[in-house]
Order: C-alpha cells, then structure tokens, then sequence
RNA sequence: GGGCGCUUAGCUCAGCUGGCUAGAGCACCUCGUUUACACCGAGGGGGUCGGGGGUUCGAAUCCCUCAGCGCCCACCA
C-alpha cells in the first residue's frame, strides 16, 4: 500500500491499540523467562498528569523491550481509590451544588463517590491507552474491589494477632477543615513567620515568677505543667514548685525534664501534652494529665477554657488571650521569630495537634526486616542512592497511624463494645454498624484504613495473592517503578507489607523518576498554574513523540524539566521512521517477492555489522535500566546509519530483501519507544506470517564480513572529505581523479553519487587537491579556489600541529609510558605517527601550491 | 539543625567502574527544487565541563574547599 508524505499519528493510534488490545498482544506468552511489572495504580478519579506520562513511557518501554527479548511479560493495570484525595474532589463538587458532606449519611455519601468514580473512570483508562500502555486489561485491579479489600483485612488480622496493631490515645496531625488525621509524612512543613510570646507564670505562696517562651499562647489553659532543664542553674531553685496558670485559678507543678533546651527562648517551656507532641512525651514521662482545649472543628473547647473564650477559633482565641494576658500584666516580651508550621497539604489550614484515638501499626519489626533485605542485596535501586535513603527512614520511622475519619475508603473491620470502651474485637461484618457478640454490643468503628494500607500491597494484590497463579508465576516482580516522591510513602511501605505478608521482598528492582517540572524547574501545580496535559501535547504531536519526548535525556531519580523541543525531536524521528518505510516500500517489487537476502557490496556488509553491534549495545543499556542512552543509540543508527548512509548508498543497486530487513530490525529495536508509528508501519509493509509487531523479537541480520564493512568507513572518510572541500572551496562541478586505488576503483560509483561529483577518473597522479591521508586521490579543482583551499588547510594544519604537540606531551612523559596501560600508549604512538604524516602531507599540499 | 543532589554548548540535558580531538536533541550560520522525508539533505560555528586547591602518568569523572541553586528529613516550645 502507498504511505502519505508524512507520518499523522492520529490517524492511526486508535486503530492500532484496539488492533493490539483484540488480537491479545498484551498477554503472556506460554514460554520466556518471566517479567513482570505492575502499573502504579493512578486515582480512579483524576486526569493523567505528566508523571504519569512519564511513569507509563518507561514501564511500557522495559515492558516491550523484554518481549522482544522474547520473555513472558505480565503488565497489570489498576485504579487506587485514593481515598482521601478523592473525597477532596467529591467535596468540591458538592461544595459548588451548594452543599457539603453533613448533608449526607455515611453510606450515602460512600455510595454516591462510588458512582462519581465510576461514572468517570474511562477518562482514566483510555488515557492510558492513549499513551501506549501494553497492560493486559483482563487483569485490571481497583482498590476497592472485593478481593483487595479481603487482603487488607487478612493483613491487619495477621497484624492484630501478631500484635502489631494497638489502639491508643495519641496526638495525631488533624485538618479541623477536613475533618481527618494524617499520618506524619502526609503533613506539609512550611517556614513561616510568627511569634514567641514570653509569658510570665507567677509563683504560688511566694514571689517571683517563671517566664514561659511559646509560638501558641492560646494552648495554655491546657498547660499541666511547665518544664525547665534539670541541669539549667538559673532555675534550680523552681524545680517542685508550684505555679498559678495565668487567666485562671489552677496550679501546675514546675518539673525538670532534659527535652528543655537551655540555649533557646527563655529556657522555660508551659507543657501542653494534649496538642503538642513533645510535651506529649514529657507527660508520660512526668505522669501529667492530658487537657484537650481545642476541638476537632479547630475551636476552643472545654470547661477548663474560660467561658468567654469558648466557642472561638484558635487564631481568634490567640488575639483575645494575648490581650487578656496583656491587660494583666503577664505578657513580658514578643519577639518575631521565624518557625516551622505544619499544614494541610489540601487546603493549607494549620494542621491541629489533638488527642485521639486511632489505630496505629508498630511498625519497629517490620522496618527492621525490610533493613534486612537491603542490607542483603534483594533490592536492586535506581538510582543506588536511594537505597541509603531508605535505610535511614526506617531507621527512625514512627508508629504509622492508619486510621482516617472519612468515609470514602476501606471500613476498618473493628468493632467497640458499647459498654466496655477498650474492648475491641476484629471482625469483618462491616456493613453492620452494630453486631452482637456474645451476648455483647458491639459498634463498628467508624473510620477507614489509609488508602497507603491498601495500596502497599499492591505488588502481590494485582497477582491475586494468596491463590492466584500469576502470584505464583511472577511475584516478586521484576520491576517497580515510581517517582522519587513516594520513597517514604509507598516504596517503604511496599517492602514492609511485602516482607511481613509473603515474606518476600515485592520487587527485585526498583526504579525511580524524578519529578517533571517546569521549563524554569518548579514542580508542576495548579496554583502556579503550570500544568500540562500530557493528552494535549498527545494529539498535536502524537502518542510516540510525547515518550520520547519525556525519556529522552532523562535519568533514574532527576527531575527533568518538560521540554517541547524534546517532543519536537521524537516527532521528527517518528516521521523518519516513517519515510524509510515509504522508500523501502517504493523499492519493493511484487515479482521478486521471495528474493532471498543475501549481502552484495560492501554497503550491504558495513549496515548488518553496524546493526549486530548496535543491537548488542542497546540490550546492555536497557538491561540498566539506561533508557535514554539506549533510544539515542537506536536513533542514529536509524537515522545516521540506515538513513543517510545506507539507503542512500543502495539508491544505486537496492538490494531490495535487505532493506526490507533492516525496516523490520529497525521497527522492532525503535519499538519500545515508538510502539504506534512502527505498528503502523509493519501493519502496512509486513508480508510476514505474524503480523503483530507488539511481541515480535529482535531480529538477527548477521554475520556480515568486517573487513569489507571497514571498507565502506573509508568511502565515507572519503565521502566526506570530498564534501567538505568542495563547501571550503566552494567548488560545484568537480571530478576525482585516483591512482592504483582498487577500492575507488570498484566503488567509484558510489562515490560520485554520494559525494555528488562529475565523475570519478582513473589519472596518474597529478594536481589536485588531495582528499584524504594516505590515499591516492586527488580532486580536481578549478585554479580560482585554490585560494580558499589553501584557508582551508592553513585552519588544517594548526589543527594536526595542537594535536601531535598534545601526544608529543604525553609521549615525552616517562611516567606516562611507565604507569599507563601498554595498548593505550601504544595507541598514541600510533596516533602520533599518524598526526605526523598528516601533518607532513598537509605541509606538502601546502607547498605543491604555494610553488605551482 | 542534619542529610542528599545539582552547576557541562544559546536552551534542556547525556557522559557507567578516571584514558582517543567532551556528546545529543532543539536553536544558530552557509549551501541545496538529488521523486523516502523541508517533521529533509550536506557542510559548519559554539564549551579552558561553577571558582580554587589536591590525588594521579592522566580528572568533566576521585578527594577537599568556596559560591550559587534545589530537594528531603527533623513537631526548639
């Protein structure tokens, strides 16, 4: 069939991935050593952004690279239920309906996000076909589906009867906006600018008083006690005694604790255990009580508040306090400081400190397991540092709270007694709010697991653990790959869950991308206001572009800024691809249709030696997982080698069942990075028995005859010197004359058309311009250049001479030829040689027309 | 306060364990109506690899130091 002028990749991507999706390419083959990766699962709910793009790029790249290496691929697609993430969204939505979450019941509003999911998941997974994703759909996992929510309940069940898992009054990080805590790692710490408040504390019975340095006065009717170093010699003699809580009629003890830091504020700290987490610590220590002062809707709470100061919110609380103390006479100094605020990383409010209940993961063992297996080598990291990273989180990683107050998310299976508040049992009925046990109430409790409970399960979830046959085939998996961000979050959490639920590692390698950001580097955010959409630059520039264009030059863990020109460059590559197809195509002749290949002239042998070492090389550097290196290598040979070399140099005498060849090896080599153009292209061209490109493995053209591959380099040497004399020189219509040259003589054909020249002669030697080093042959050029000629060696000649006084230096150093490895010595003295007696030809040619 | 990373051509970046004249894409200059391709072809310009010091026969690459930028962790109230 007839190819158009260019390649439009619209017209075809559909096609092609519904071509690839109904003919089951996507699936495992029956044979092949296994290989398996499982997609990091997107928000069922959101648009794909960059990272994404750049996420399914290198998977799907390593995934069809390793089916041409002929292995047994599973690719697993799946959705995350993103739980809070989500409920975020669907908040917004009703926010703009005029209404909120209050409005409805628990199970309402878990049912209507259901729908609101469901309702939107195409965008999602047609955007992943859009980008080229080889997943067989046939195994696609949600997080909420049945089967992944009975393994995180077999997974806390295993936990609660390891006892791992305990329920505690804990300070947890809460968004009063929100209505949810967050785990440590989930809360944003920001630099902001604020006050330390000294607030002085008048002694009981006595006079003198102890002034207190704090950011958050407002806490203080929560004050148990106030805290001093033990070792602090100004304040000895207040160790045990007794302070009046200013605004109020209690007295709190002043202790000694070593947490105090004698160097910053006043060296005196009011100790607020319910709403801040140091003081926290220092309350078990000392056995203080814990007052809440503030509520969950981030307003003051409490009858140990002052009835005139219930009911505000915390930053109003703060101005009326501060008054209050000031009126008093309390207040004794305000000194501008600049501290770290923890906030919500949705809406930005102050995250609050408050006492809770939650369920918690000791995490300690597990921690200490996956250590273990890094220390020992099971995990390969790309890139290595990160391995170091890791270790040191799980070196003072804390108790994981998994408990979140929303609904949209999995019930935590754990029911309370209702007339024993501690007696928590597990069980998995959690579609009743209440069940009877024993004679016993039992309430549910009403929170769900952190979506990161579930979602770190995910490498043996997607295989159907524990029965599933794929998890026994391909667990751990080959390959994880995911953004430098989610190191702590997931990565970490992954290994843990791994280790303790099949005890295996999840994944024998991990790899990591860096973030895409902008041209000027800042992270893509809809604040900003900088965010692409990857499906945007998909339909103007086409599916293959954009992953080159997000892979080229990018390396394991970097943040690459997204650059258009990049994409530019993959589109362009696409479109060579493309034309070499339609030549190819042009040359083909129905009557010699099962021509057998054979290699002819020396062009022949120089493109099949140069795609055997190619093809080598590119297998080394995508087994590391080196992608952007490995399409570069792909990319000249396609376009420097076969392009402009070879194919021009067949235009001659195409031998046509080579050509046809080389497109196959090409397509199935530039596959991985450009799955549609070369589908397409094999669609239309391909007169082979499997008609699938997706799959198809490397094709071997070899072996070819070196020598005579090195014999068509020195008609490129000569090629191309022929070329850049005639530009020096300006000349237009020149011949080549040669003398005793059997190679010229045989390809002298080639030369002229490559070089484009009048003709190449037989001459005794004579005048003319000398073409290359130690070859005879000369070009013959018209007298009137020969005074740009002459330029043209001048620049030459300084050149040789920098470069034989560079190998000079190297060769007159003694330590030099002593130290260094005797074949690189050797080679500079040849190269030496071979400076010379350029330089000496250059000086002749010089001298030929300096005296005519 | 700790830890880590980055600084290479106009732009965005490669350059693995130190070894030919430091590379790519895009941009730039000159030439080209060669029927695969102007999303092209040919030729070319442009970098003392952030500064300084050290190790080495040899450093963009290893070490130290300074400067600038960035990230992560850390709840000094």
């Amino acid at each position: 069939m007839r190819l158009e002028k260019s390649y439009q990749p619209n017209k075809y991507e559909t096609s092609i991935y519904s071509l690839w999706e109904k003919s089951g390419a996507f699936l495992p083959k029956s044979t092949g050593n296994d290989y398996s990766i499982v997609m990091p699962p997107p928000n069922a709910n959101a648009n794909l952004h960059m990272g994404h793009a750049l996420t399914i790029a290198i998977e799907d790249i390593a995934v069809r690279y390793h089916r041409s290496k002929g292995d047994r691929v599973v690719f697993v697609p799946g959705a995350d239920h993103a739980g809070f993430e989500t409920q975020v969204v669907y908040e917004r939505k009703l926010a703009n309906e005029g209404k909120s979450r209050f409005d409805y019941s628990r199970e309402d509003l878990y049912k209507n996000i259901y729908e609101f999911v469901a309702s939107n998941r195409d965008i999602f997974t047609s955007q992943i076909r859009a980008l080229g994703a080889s997943v067989d759909w046939s195994r696609f996992v949600f997080s909420l589906d049945e089967p992944v929510v009975k393994n995180a309940y077999a997974t806390f069940s295993k936990m609660w009867h390891d006892g791992l898992i305990y329920r505690g009054e804990r300070l947890v990080n809460y968004c009063t906006y929100h209505g949810t805590a967050f785990a440590d790692i989930e809360v944003l710490h920001k630099e902001e600018k604020g006050h330390l408040w000294s607030i002085s504390y008048p002694l009981v019975n006595e006079n003198g008083a102890l002034v207190v340095a704090t950011t958050r006065p407002e806490t203080l009717f929560g004050d148990t006690a106030v805290a001093v170093n033990p070792h602090d010699p100004r304040y000895q003699s207040f160790i045990g005694k007794t302070l009046k809580l200013p605004l109020t009629d209690r007295e709190i003890p002043v202790i000694a604790d070593d947490y105090v830091d004698t160097n910053y504020g006043t060296g005196v700290v009011k100790i607020t255990p319910a709403h801040d987490s140091n003081d926290f610590e220092v309350g078990l220590r000392h056995n203080l009580q814990r007052f809440s002062v503030i509520d969950f809707d981030g307003k003051m709470t409490s009858d140990r508040v002052p009835k005139k100061f219930r009911g505000l919110t915390v930053s109003q609380a703060r101005e009326a306090i501060l008054n209050e103390l000031s009126d008093q006479g309390f207040i004794v100094a305000d000194e501008k400081i600049t501290h770290n605020v923890g906030r919500c990383y949705k809406c930005d409010n102050p995250i609050e400190h408050l006492l809770m209940d939650q369920w918690f993961v000791n995490v300690r063992p597990l921690a200490d397991n996956a250590i273990k297996a890094i220390e020992e080598g099971k995990i390969k990291f790309y890139p290595t540092i990160k391995s170091k990273q890791l270790k040191r989180y799980y070196e003072q990683i804390k108790d994981w709270n998994i408990s979140r107050q929303i609904v949209w998310g999995i019930p935590i299976p754990a029911f309370q007694n209702e007339n024993a508040p501690y007696d928590w049992i597990y069980d998995e009925r959690v579609s009743q709010e209440t069940i009877v046990v024993g004679n016993m109430t039992y309430r549910r409790d009403p929170d769900v697991f952190d979506t990161w409970f579930s979602s770190s399960s995910w490498p043996y979830m997607a295989l159907g653990y524990p029965e599933g046959k794929d998890f026994t085939d391909f667990y751990p998996l080959s390959l994880m790959e995911t953004g430098v961000d989610l190191l702590q979050q997931w990565v970490s959490r992954m290994i843990m869950l791994g280790l303790y639920v099949t005890n295996e590692v999840p994944f024998k390698t991990v790899y990591f991308h860096g973030m895409v950001t902008d041209g000027e580097g800042r992270k893509m955010s809809k604040s900003i206001g900088n965010v692409l959409n990857p499906m945007d630059i998909l339909n103007e520039y086409g599916s293959d572009a954009v992953r080159i264009g997000m892979i080229s030059g990018n390396t394991a863990g970097k943040n690459q800024p997204f650059v258009i020109s990049k994409v530019v460059g993959g589109r362009n590559f696409c479109n060579k691809l493309w034309n070499i197809a339609r030549f190819t195509a042009e040359q083909h002749k129905t009557d010699q249709e099962n021509a057998k290949l054979l290699l002819n002239n020396i062009a022949d042998h120089w493109i099949v030696w140069r795609y055997e070492n190619i093809l080598n090389k590119y297998c080394q550097l995508m087994d590391a997982y080196r992608f952007s290196e490995a399409y570069e290598i792909a990319y000249h040979f396609i376009w420097d080698d076969l392009a402009d070399w070879y194919i021009e140099a067949s235009k001659l005498q195409p031998n046509v069942p080579l050509l046809e060849a080389l497109l196959r090896a090409s397509l199935v080599i530039a596959h991985p990075f450009a799955p549609f153009v070369t589908e397409t292209i094999w669609q239309n061209t391909s007169t082979d028995s499997s008609p699938l490109l997706s799959g198809h493995e490397f094709i071997r053209l070899g072996p070819a005859d070196v020598k005579r591959g090195l014999d068509f380099e020195k008609i490129k040497e000569i090629v191309v010197s022929v070329r850049s004399l005639k530009k020096a020189t300006g000349a237009k219509k020149v011949k080549l004359y040669y003398h005793d040259e059997p190679l010229i003589a045989e390809y002298g054909h080639i030369i002229k058309t490559l070089a484009k020249l009048e003709d190449v002669e037989y001459l005794d030697p004579g005048q003319g311009i000398t073409v290359a080093n130690n070859l005879n042959c000369w070009l013959d050029v018209d007298q009137k250049l020969i005074a740009d000629y002459l330029l043209h060696l001048e620049s030459k000649i300084s050149e040789a001479k920098g470069r034989i006084d560079q190998l000079k230096d190297r060769l007159g150093n003694k330590n030099y030829i002593e130290r260094a490895p005797k074949d690189l010595v050797e080679q500079s003295r040849t190269q030496a040689i071979e400076a010379e007696s350029e330089l000496e030809a250059l000086l002749q040619e010089k001298v030929r027309f300096d005296n005519p």
